[in-house]
DNA sequence: CATGAATGAGAGTTCATTCAT
DNA sequence: AATGAATGAACTCTCATTCAT
């Protein structure tokens, strides 16, 4: 009757992946330890095995979370000739992967208003990892005196804080509709739509 | 100097400004019954008394919160003559308010990150009212012919995104500093600071 | 807008009458005092005035019924001239009050099958001069030469027994009829009817 | 010495005695969880891992002891040749059974005057399985032309009405003669003389 | 006589975690 | 590597009861 996978990587890997869902879906406190052995058709125990402890787990899933965002932003770098066309793909790189991983920006936004209460070190490593990019094309335009100067912490937050926010409100904002049908709460726009409105402003801000 | 005893608003008032302060730093889950009932003193059975459940309290703490920054930027809107000039007391009294209030950023990201799972239908009509403002301050400069057309969610979550991140992460930029001091956090930004930044940003993009 | 009986009576008997019917239909534990000052729309305090505590309470309202039943027994039982219409009239009083005070089975069916945890000692009393009553009917018929010997206690169970079972599964055995129709549950008997039956069945066991 | 641990066969049937027990002493409500844990020298927790809850635990308390008397009473019935014969084995079937476990009838009757409240629908299907019992012995009977019509539900409540309250009141009636000597109120009685006495009346009563 | 405010003790239930196999 | 059994600590919520007016 017992499953028989002895694949050790796979087991871990599916257990991650059901807890990213959970945690994102539901939060850490909300989300239980029996509900990710439950869906992820594997025992409690085995969890403990693998993870020591739930916050164990908890890290392991944010940290794989923030190195795919930040792999994705700087895949996305490469090539880029100038620090405006880095911008605006530092804004779609970080746009796509949001809206391609919803659990994300709920997380993030999560573990950020909780002054990172069950935040690993590590991951503070990725989030400051992820900014710096951001500061460094800001620093960059500057000295190509394209830009003019800026505080590049809020810029920064002006770009992931709007988009974070756009991805966890979808389904808030379409219910909005329901209620009024006036109120313009952008309930179908696309990533694309998100990403280019935000490059659009934030451009014509900065440049000189 | 013994406790206001049977005095039921004082009474009232005081769980609640407790319970405000314990949800924000800790979040719904990890703020208990009890927790709130020791540090206001008050018994754990008066709490239901009053509120009925746990979530019941919660929600009262919520609805308080956004009827007063709706009220405190309302307010400041008074007398203003143009859309540009409201639009720049919209962004300070927000900033004012949110630094002035801390739990409030950190309650309603967590909030918005959870799609209102513990929302009450009565707190989005709070949340839309203060959206409702900023949209018509856009409209009417869109009118005025002085701002040109954009995306007022999108324009709403960059200026609001930005100044609840900056209250919330206040303490953890302060500690990355410690680890590498060229990197710039904004680390002693204040709500004054704060508030110029987005506005400038703002207001350039959005100017003809 | 405070209510204005100063009946002190009237608001006696308006809590005992409520409190009769909850305790019947839910039983003392399940039954709150809440619940009592909430359907007699008076104070809970004011319960605790008037009754000490909740099994003060408790008792009052069954000392009540059972004298009320002693009463319409022993008030039945007047004028009879033989033994065997006595026992008539003790099975058609107890089967009549049974059915116009259906609270009544239910309280002494609990109260029996307790062991008495709850019951006061004045019930026993109660109980007891009931029982005196049929125990005495058929010691007369013993010596009136009409009755066989029989154990008293027995068949004042065989009657109060059935009676009581008959009005408190009154609901139970009209769904019954529901699920199999071919099973007769008596659902339609009258208390007319059930006082007939027992009657007959316990004279022919009883006469020489 | 040591208590059979990680059995959980054994587990269970240990948790399910103790509850029986205690259910039947206390009663539904004034048995706590805890009682059961403590009782049965299991952790609370485990009981909840088993029985979900404390209204699963009563079920499965109540279903096995009434698929108990059940089968009690249908071993009596075999090699039965008369409706008369089956009379009998049948009452003194369940005497003995009520008897000898005598948490049965307090249950039974807490259950009955309840309407059910607790009760799950499983074990009406018990409960009326043991009256088609007696129905088809008193059908039968009169088939056979030895029996008087009656009504089948009636005479049922008779037999286990008084074989019940006889149970369920031993310790009453033991301390009603140490009030009045002169009452009668069968307290030395064996479940023996119960049994032949019911018959006896039944028999009677019943027989052409 | 009557009431709203306040309390302490406990009940049912959940959950992260560990044990034994 | 994998699992079912078992636990302790906590959590939400209820309720009989009392206080102060």
């Amino acid at each position: 009757m017992a499953k028989l996978r002895r694949d050790a990587t796979a087991t871990k890997q599916k257990i991650l992946t059901t807890a990213r869902g959970l945690f994102s879906r539901q939060g850490y406190d909300a989300t239980t330890v029996d509900d990710i052995a439950k869906e992820s058709q594997f025992n409690k125990a085995l969890i403990y095995y693998y993870f020591k402890n739930k916050s164990g787990l908890y890290s392991a899933v944010m940290s794989a979370l923030f190195d795919e965002i930040y792999n994705a932003v700087v895949e996305g770098e490469r090539e880029c000739k100038s620090a405006i066309e880095e911008l605006e793909v530092f804004i779609s790189s970080y746009a796509s992967y949001a809206y391609e991983n919803p659990y994300f920006p709920s997380l993030l936004l999560r573990e950020l208003s909780d002054s990172g209460a069950h935040t690993p070190e590590m991951m503070f490593e990725s989030m400051r990892r992820v900014y710096i990019l951001l500061s460094d094309i800001l620093i960059r335009g500057q000295e190509e005196k394209i830009f003019i100067e800026t505080t590049p912490m809020i810029v920064h937050f002006m770009i992931i804080g709007s988009i974070n926010l756009m991805v966890t409100t979808d389904s808030l904002r379409k219910e909005a509709v329901v209620l009024d049908e006036e109120l313009d709460t952008c309930s179908e726009c696309s990533a694309q739509k998100v990403s280019t409105d935000v490059y659009q402003i934030i451009k014509k801000s900065l440049l000189i």
